[in-house]
DNA sequence: TTCAGTGTGTGCTTTATATCACAATCCGTA
DNA sequence: TACGGATTGTGATATAAAGCACACACTGAA
């Protein structure tokens, strides 16, 4: 299958697919179409067809798409078809609610090492996860070959646990840091800014006098 | 100015702007280009000329741009020249994690009211703020004027609590929970979810062996 | 003044993304 | 078996977004 010459917008909607499929598949549903899907996700139906058909034919006409099936391949794409080990850096309050959140677990992310540089942190126990000081981070992750972390430390020390984490092999972070980070190319970051989303939205209202 | 033909994709631009601006004003910088600014997000310097052109010309040609002025531009453009206030609906841990984050604030956006449904945390304080229940969301938001909401609570409540919010008159959600939220055409929802970035970024990883 | 260096704003071109619309195919029914 | 209704996969088209490249303007130095 091709990793490549796939937009990355395409990617970016296959994990929208798969959430929806899976909610539908609780339903009790085993087919779908491309326009329920659309309908769902305020997507058109021709747009998903075509992404789908970017990655072969899992259709069938007249009768659409096996839930079930359409899954297995989805997470097959996607390569959540097994548990991915995370490691966390930052237990403040959102590192803490990252650690406790139960959502990652079914959806293929498992958080498996928290560290943190605050001596009275470290050494304490999270659901049952030691917090290890962020000097062990390059040797614990590149032991456990880990390639994923959720970065929730301030600002300021972002860029240098980033740098960190590139060292340690890991190749995907996704950055809670109101910042951006610099990294190689063969590393990817996504950011989570609540406030960026908040302020895209507000243009759109009218100014409260 | 135009409110309207601006394309979405430049208004999710400006507050990355806006952000980096900061940065370099914190840095004690007067004065940067497009060039500089492109070079800290990765974007390139005709984008943000084009961008900013859409809505004046704040640049002068062999200069630059004005950090502060600029600033103050996008934010009278973004509608964060005030302080927005925001209702958290859901105080569990990712609740209470925002309603402690201080990131907020010097960012035009202001925690001001805490709902939940359950009775064990109704009555609570959490900096200050009492935890108020649901059912008091509609009158006390409508009261109070909010037009813009956090929505932290669990899958299952999200639609029934979106649909309380648009009831009060909220027109901007930031939806936590992970599912798709129908609302009206003129309410704004922006989603949230971290294992939707995770899963788009492992697409391009080697799945381990 | 003049000139070299710098950086904006923008028309034009290219690239990327989304939509349209339909032949082909499948299912259920009779 | 034949037919009506449904839905895919996709070539062709339309729309949207990004990049190019340059005239013009400003600065500072001589």
């Amino acid at each position: 299958m091709a990793r490549t010459g796939i937009p990355d917008i395409v990617i970016g909607r296959l994990p929208l697919y798969l959430r929806s499929l899976i909610r539908l598949q609780q339903g009790g549903a085993i087919f779908t179409s491309s326009y329920e899907l659309g309908q769902m996700l305020g997507i058109s139906s021709a747009q998903i067809r075509k992404d789908l058909s970017l990655f072969g034919e899992f259709g069938k006409q007249g009768t659409g798409y096996n839930i079930s099936s359409l899954t297995a391949e989805l997470r097959r794409i996607l390569h959540t078809d097994h548990e991915w080990p995370v490691a966390l850096i930052g237990v403040g309050d959102l590192g803490r609610a990252l650690a406790h959140y139960g959502g990652f677990v079914n959806r293929s992310f498992r958080i498996t090492h928290l560290f943190d540089n605050d001596p009275a942190k470290i050494g304490q126990h999270i659901d049952g996860l030691e917090v290890l000081s962020v000097d062990l981070i390059e040797k614990t992750i590149k032991t456990a070959n880990i390639k994923v972390a959720m970065l929730a430390t301030p600002i300021d020390e972002a860029q240098a646990v980033a740098d960190t984490l590139v060292r340690a092999g890991v190749e995907a972070i996704l950055n809670y840091a109101p910042t951006v980070l610099l990294v190689p190319e063969n590393v990817h970051v996504q950011d989570i800014d609540p406030v960026i989303h908040l302020q895209r939205m507000v243009y759109y209202l009218e100014p409260p006098a």
